[in-house]
DNA sequence: TTCGATGTTCGCTGAACATCGAACAACCTA
DNA sequence: TAGGTTGTTCGATGTTCAGCGAACATCGAA
C-alpha cells in the first residue's frame, strides 16, 4: 500500500497501524495475536502492568524477530507503544482488552501461567522502569 | 511421514491427529484455531450442545475448504468426532476444554456472540438431529 | 450394479508468516 | 564530528495457511 518510499518514511507511514482504537479491535485479531508462543510470553512479562523496553525482553530470536512480534502485538491492539527518543515502551493495554473483550485476557494469562507458554521469553534486567 | 499409500488406508492412517487427547491439547492451537472468522461461526453453532454433521453447516466456501476448517478445529481438540456410515457428527468438546482451559470457551464465545462473529456461517436445516 | 449423497484427500495457487542478517534512522554522548 | 545505543525496516528464505476444483472412498438405495 504504502511505506513503499525510500524517503520521506518518518512523516506519518511508520505509524499508520498503531495503537489501533479500541473499537477497532476484532477478537479474531487479537486471538490470532496470541496464538504463538513467544509472543504469549512476552504478554505474559507485560502482565506486571509496567511500562517495558525493548531491551526488556530476552527471547531467543533475533532483535528484528522480537521487533516483528511485539509489532504484531501492538497492530492487534494487545500493547500500547510510545516512543521516547530512540527507544519505545510498551504496555499492555489491560483495560482496552477489558472492556472490549471481558475476562479474555486474565482467562489466556491464566491458562499460559499454568502451562508456563512462552516461558522461554524472560526479562534480563530487573523491571525498575515501573514509573 | 505415511499417509503415503494409494490403498490399505483405511487401517489407521485417517484417524492420525484425530480427536487427540485431552492434555495434549495446547494453548496456542486452540487460539489459532479460533483466529479465523470462519472456525469461530462453526464453533457458535456447535455451541448448542448438540452433534452435528457437515451438511449442517452452510457456509460461502467449498466443501473442501469447510472440510479444512472442520479439521483444523478437531486436531486443535476443540471438536468431537464421530462417523457413522458416509457421514460424520461433530460435537464441541466443551467439557474437555473448560477442564483444559477454563472460562477461555466461554469467554470467546460470549465477545464472538457480542460482535457477531462468524456470523455469515449457518445452519440450513433444522437441527433436530440432536437425539 | 449403478447411481446419488456425503465427506475426505490431493494437488495446486497465492497470501501470510516466522526468521535472519544487513542496512538504516534517530538520538545521545564524548 | 564521531561513535554508540536503540530499535525499525528491508530483502531473502522457507513454511504454513486458506482457498479451489477434481478425484476418490464409502455407504445406502434403486
Amino acid at each position: 500500500m504504502f511505506a513503499k518510499l525510500r524517503t520521506n518514511r518518518l512523516v506519518d507511514v511508520r505509524h499508520a497501524d498503531q495503537n489501533p482504537d479500541v473499537d477497532h479491535l476484532t477478537l479474531t485479531d487479537v486471538l490470532a495475536a496470541l496464538s504463538d508462543p513467544l509472543r504469549v510470553g512476552l504478554v505474559r512479562l507485560l502482565a506486571d502492568g509496567h511500562e517495558h523496553n525493548f531491551g526488556d525482553f530476552d527471547a531467543p530470536v533475533a532483535k528484528s524477530t522480537l521487533s516483528h512480534h511485539l509489532k504484531v502485538l501492538n497492530t492487534a491492539g494487545l500493547t500500547w507503544r510510545r516512543e521516547e527518543g530512540t527507544r519505545c515502551f510498551i504496555r499492555l493495554r489491560r483495560d482496552d482488552l477489558d472492556t472490549r473483550f471481558p475476562d479474555l485476557l486474565d482467562t489466556v494469562l491464566a491458562a499460559a501461567d499454568r502451562d508456563d507458554v512462552g516461558g522461554h521469553v524472560s526479562t534480563p534486567v530487573k523491571p525498575g522502569a515501573e514509573r
